[in-house]
DNA sequence: GTCTATAGCAAGATAGAC
DNA sequence: GTCTATCTTGCTATAGAC
């Protein structure tokens, strides 16, 4: 699977540049906290939803207090927006990174083919941010929602310029409507962390079944 | 769309045979508070999951304190597990009721068709129970998904039937495996939640999509 | 950066009046 | 059957010591 990019955590709380000989490599302290208390949150909030992870529960699992989370977030829902943000970052990038790997030269049931297997690896295997963020999208507070929107919608492109290339090749099933088919294979997979066990299931198998459903070969 | 059965509110909680006389279709006044509790309680668990719902929220929204729903339900996990188990119990008898309506005559597709598209009309038009179920039995704790797993398991049983008959009779696409098809189809169906707007879109159009794509005519 | 301590409030649940 | 009142616990968030 293609490495996913870590998340920049340029927030330019200090000023270096008055420090130039400083090691600009050498993660700072509170860097390293800020990204445990991301992860242990991913991992959290995926398994318990937003209302049900508190953040005594988070620090406790980074072995902090909740109070000192405050240093790092201004609420609870900053942080569990950061989380979720990160969420589609991750899918994003990692289909696109999937299709310039495959280049122009693939086959459009190829690429997405591909793009469904990118999305499930880092689904089922890569980390809980994205999982995260679909467990959590629909009960997580206004605030939150809304500032998602804009990445979510970034994320949805990719799809729909797939599906609709394929429309236009003829490539989709002769009764089939191309935004019913966007929507059943996202929703297919943001279902499959219902029931994934990525001990038994092998993500290019499921991607094997849906693109061979859904897409004639071209 | 077929008229879904009342849950059967037959708690015997008094020995009603010793009043022949009293008229036995009246419905008690409990069992009236008992079923608007349990309709309001679908409604908001859908809406902010099972942890973002509080006893005081549903108590409000059916005009009672929190604390008289005690009188009806033991807890807040008892009333849980009864919203979620009547959302099974209500798509199941949807989907069983289409089956039967169409006959042993009709097509295996005609009736993979009419099972998905009875599933989404439950769960796009009648009722919050179903919604719920899906949208909080992951958050749910342990006591209410364990008390849920045998209805689940009877109503998989309806598609691993049907999938299954599919596979046998060699209409499924030529790569696709028989397991991978009906999780994709129940995933499509399930996550449609989160798109779906009664208003713009059709029970039947997305079902002629997904039974195109998975299944081919026989 | 993280702690202790605590404010302020809301949660689930119970007891007893009506 | 529902209410009032309350217990106990847990929550987010803040203030100030270290």
């Amino acid at each position: 699977m293609s490495p996913c990019c870590e998340y920049p955590m340029t927030d330019s709380l200090s000023d270096r540049s008055a420090l130039a000989a400083t090691d600009e490599s050498a993660p700072k302290r509170a860097d390293v906290s800020r990204q445990q208390i991301l992860t242990v949150a991913a991992t959290l909030f995926c398994a318990r939803g937003y209302a049900g992870t508190s953040l005594r529960d988070i620090g406790a699992a980074v072995g902090m207090k909740a109070g000192s989370l405050y240093y790092h977030f201004a609420s609870k829902e900053e942080l569990a927006a950061e989380v979720l943000r990160i969420g589609v970052e991750r899918v994003h990038q990692a289909v696109e990174a999937r299709l310039r790997t495959l280049g122009e030269s693939a086959s459009l049931r190829g690429k997405i083919e591909g793009a469904i297997a990118a999305h499930l690896e880092t689904l089922w295997l890569e980390s809980d941010f994205t999982s995260a963020h679909i467990r959590c999208i629909h009960t997580a507070p206004p605030s939150v929602r809304n500032s998602l929107h804009q990445v979510r919608r970034d994320y949805e492109t990719v799809w729909r310029n797939l599906i609709g290339e394929a429309a236009r090749a003829s490539l989709l099933p002769p009764e089939a409507e191309p935004t019913a088919v966007r929507l059943a294979i996202l929703g297919a997979l943001n279902w499959s962390l219902e029931w994934s066990d990525p001990g038994r299931h092998k993500p290019e198998e499921f991607a094997r079944t849906l693109a061979a459903s859904f897409i004639r070969e071209g």
